[in-house]
DNA sequence: CGTCTATATAGATAGTTGTCAATATACAAA
DNA sequence: TTTGTATATTGACAACTATCTATATAGACG
């Protein structure tokens, strides 16, 4: 797996877009994870191992917290693949604008004579 | 599933992310799309079924053909999500740049006295 | 030391996924 | 109607996922 496909992957459950919104607000600790869902610790636990993996988030290490920091970086990495898409897309718009203008200019011409 | 997790889901296979690439060129027939892989059709016309089921691309009927086009409606939506993550996260940096500069603002003060 | 708190790991289970070969369907064309 | 071409469906298999309970580890604090 490369690392869109983890991103990707990663950001395909609700529970861990739920806890991508958390970290965007600023660090948490897992304990504070735990008690935004209804879901047991070792179960936060696992989905924070799937971001971290994907390297959508980090974590550190304080005293007995390890507070997790979300990785925008790798949230862009995947806001780009995305644009890139939508460019390709809107090129393909602009030819077939400029087609459509083309068209539109013979078709004049042709009033002409 | 919702169709933001559907969409990631999708999103998260290098071939289906490949077709959707291919497909923000232009349409595409089910054929055109096995030759771009070392994948059997059934394989190809599964992930169409997912991109399908994730709003990502529609299908028309063209005598045996079924062309495939992009719907960037969806794409957008999961842009979007993306996006709102990222301005959460420049909210707080926005709000940590305010506390900065006012801490600055009262050193330079005190420095007065 | 023993105990409490925070987190990780292990093992189980039910459900989903990506892939294939084989077969079925839908339409075209001879 | 027979044949050919494009696509869908079926059934199988191995791999992976989300979740749980139970247990282990790591550090703080008495």
């Amino acid at each position: 797996m490369n690392q869109l496909d983890q991103a990707f992957a990663a950001l395909a459950d609700p529970t861990r877009r739920g806890i991508v919104v958390h970290l965007a607000r600023g660090e948490a600790s897992v304990s504070d994870l735990v008690g935004l869902f209804h879901l047991t610790q070792p179960t936060i636990s696992s989905h924070l191992k799937v971001l971290e993996a994907a390297g959508l988030i980090s974590r550190r290490r304080v005293a007995q917290l390890r507070p997790c920091k979300l990785e925008t970086e790798r949230l862009k990495a995947v806001t780009d693949w995305l644009e890139q898409v939508q460019e390709i897309w809107e090129g393909n718009y602009k030819r077939l604008d400029a087609l459509l203008a083309e068209l539109k200019q013979t078709q004049k011409e042709e009033r002409k004579k």
